[in-house]
DNA sequence: GATATGTCTACAT
DNA sequence: TAGACATATC
């Protein structure tokens, strides 16, 4: 059985536990565990006699140019603050950022690739988007090196309609699988889809905001819905929200939205078995005169040599140039071999359910008891992890698949609560709030002022105003932490704090507040949270049309 | 009731 | 970074 991998997903999980040395590209050992992340994963799949197909992302498609802009911004953004916080020697709050500024690079995705190569592994290297890839060998016959699901954990592999998606997929083999088919053939799922094709779920999936175009206002998962199930075409919903919204409709969205069906319909791939750059699905005739426009939203022409040489690893997809030549020579080339693709038999496909329900997850235990943080051996966490990945990707019976939304009558199969650093963390968290409070006592100043706590985190401001801040900025750490402590409750508008000069205007949560002091993060500097209004994007929502498969 | 916006937190060790 | 959830707004 071929299961297609989006690399990036596991590369991003496994860059959290060495983020800081990736940043600060340090020579330590540690700078590589997000290999040995990436390969545990590998190699459990592959006990199970699951080949995987890394999929790797490629050049940046230059629709998304913009949100590549911005989120290098956020990271050089983080980095700064993280490298401040480490000469201040406040190590908790730079890891912090470290792990915000983590950016995943065509050198990591490099040397992944070697020890893929090492290790006989499958992969390829997308020219463009890894999910546009994924979804086109989804779509493959298997005796074309067809792949049967997909693990990831970006929802916009169901815009572009790939068949079966695990997401989620833990080290204990713990996940959710969606399935494509039973999307438009459950009859008790509310909405229903049933009437749905790809094309009119696609174009849903864009109206309610995608990666490559935002709705337009008061347009989300729900109206998109409706207005697709009305219409049934999506020349006439367009016209019909150009009627009814009038000016709130962004200039030349007819022709973004064009654009962006485009990309999940026609995105370019790399064809594995004639070693071409081509589209995901051939282009209709006429295509280009119905766009009214050129192809390059695509991302532009590859010459074949390239292209290969890109998904073979040995071209920086971004770049186009070649890697270390000294370590690509001493690795042997390892290219997808059809041959040991005709060798999986189409037996070994999931069974299809018999519940009517296109959503599932997959337990590897019924009983949440069975989690415990106790260390167990790598032996029996292994044979652990073995009982959740067989069921994983062994045929399914009717009494494992559950609603993802469970009714009290039902027993839930309950997703593992165990993870050993969440309760490590909240002890840490408790030991750090007892140290906090005992802080030294403050002298009071006299004048009294509104004080925002972001502004007043600020360290810019903090050093504009000078050092006699200090104490006042002490202060009023001290009596946001003893009256959040007092009300044990969320504070929100504007808090009157006693004998004291401070207001506290439209503070947050009380751990909110509490990790701000302790980290001495503040917010307006870090990207870590905006707090300037209609400054959130409109971001994709996909997801909650994932959700919605769940309302059944 | 649906959408928009804000906040918190898991990702790993 | 993105998803889950809560709250505000229409």
């Amino acid at each position: 059985m071929l299961v297609g991998i989006d690399a990036y997903s596991w590369l991003h999980k496994g860059a959290y536990s060495c983020s800081m040395e990736l940043c600060l590209d340090s020579d330590s050992e540690r700078k590589l565990r997000y290999i040995e992340y990436f390969m545990h994963r590998v190699n459990l799949l592959r006990y199970y006699k699951v080949t995987p197909v890394v999929v790797f992302d490629g050049g940046n498609v230059p629709c998304k140019a913009a949100t590549e802009k911005e989120r290098n911004r956020k990271r050089n953004a983080n980095r700064e603050l993280a490298m401040a916080k480490l000469k201040e020697g406040n190590v908790n709050a730079a890891s912090e950022l470290f792990q915000r500024a983590v950016n995943i690079t065509p050198h990591m995705a490099h040397k992944l690739i070697q020890t893929l190569k090492s290790e006989n592994i499958e992969f390829v290297v997308a020219p463009y988007e890894a999910d546009a890839q994924l979804a086109y060998l989804s779509n493959l016959e298997i005796e074309k090196g067809g792949i049967e699901a997909v693990i990831t954990e970006d929802s916009d592999l169901i815009a572009y309609g790939c068949p079966s998606i695990i997401f989620k997929m833990d080290r204990e083999g713990n996940g959710e699988r969606i399935e494509l088919k039973k999307v438009f053939s459950v009859e008790s799922c509310k909405p229903s889809f049933r009437s749905f094709d790809m094309k009119l779920f696609t174009g849903m999936c864009v109206l309610a905001g995608c990666d490559f175009l935002p709705s337009v206002p008061g347009i989300g998962v729900a109206r998109a819905h409706a207005l697709v199930s009305k219409y049934r075409n999506l020349d006439r919903i367009l016209s019909v929200l150009k009627f009814e919204k009038g000016d709130q409709m962004p200039e030349g969205y007819a022709k973004s939205f064009k654009d962006a069906l485009a990309v999940f319909h026609h995105a370019r791939i790399y064809d594995i078995n004639t070693k071409e750059l081509k589209h995901m699905k051939p282009l209709p005739e006429n295509f280009l005169e119905s766009l009214d426009t050129n192809l390059d939203f695509l991302g532009p022409e590859i010459p074949s040599t390239i292209v290969i040489a890109i998904a073979e690893g040995n071209l920086n997809p971004s770049t186009k140039e070649a890697f270390d030549k000294f370590e690509c020579s001493r690795l042997p080339l390892h290219p997808i071999d059809p041959q040991t693709i005709v060798q999986h038999k189409k037996s070994e496909v999931l069974a299809p359910f018999k519940q009517e329900n296109c959503f599932s997850i997959f337990g590897s235990h019924n009983n949440s008891e069975n989690y415990t943080v106790t260390r167990i051996s790598d032996k029996d966490k292994y044979s652990n992890e073995a009982l959740a990945l067989e069921k994983l990707i062994m045929p399914l019976t009717t009494n494992e698949t559950i609603k993802k939304t469970i009714t009290s009558n039902d027993t839930p199969l309950k997703v593992p609560n165990n993870n050993p650093f969440r309760i490590r963390k909240h002890e840490e968290e408790i030991n750090l709030v007892q140290k906090e409070d005992t802080i030294e006592e403050i002298s009071i100043v006299s004048s009294v002022e509104y004080i925002d706590i972001d502004t007043y985190m600020s360290p810019n401001k903090f050093q504009e105003e000078g050092s006699k801040n200090l104490s006042r900025k002490r202060k009023f750490e001290n009596i946001c932490l003893e009256k959040l402590e007092e009300t044990d409750e969320q504070v929100s508008g504007v808090t009157e704090v006693e004998n004291c000069d401070a207001l506290c205007l439209n503070v947050e949560s009380q751990e909110s507040v509490k990790s701000k002091i302790r980290n001495n993060v503040d917010l307006k500097g870090s990207e870590k949270k905006s707090k300037i209004s209609n400054s959130k994007k409109k971001g994709s929502n996909i997801r909650t049309i994932l959700n919605f498969f769940s309302r059944v």
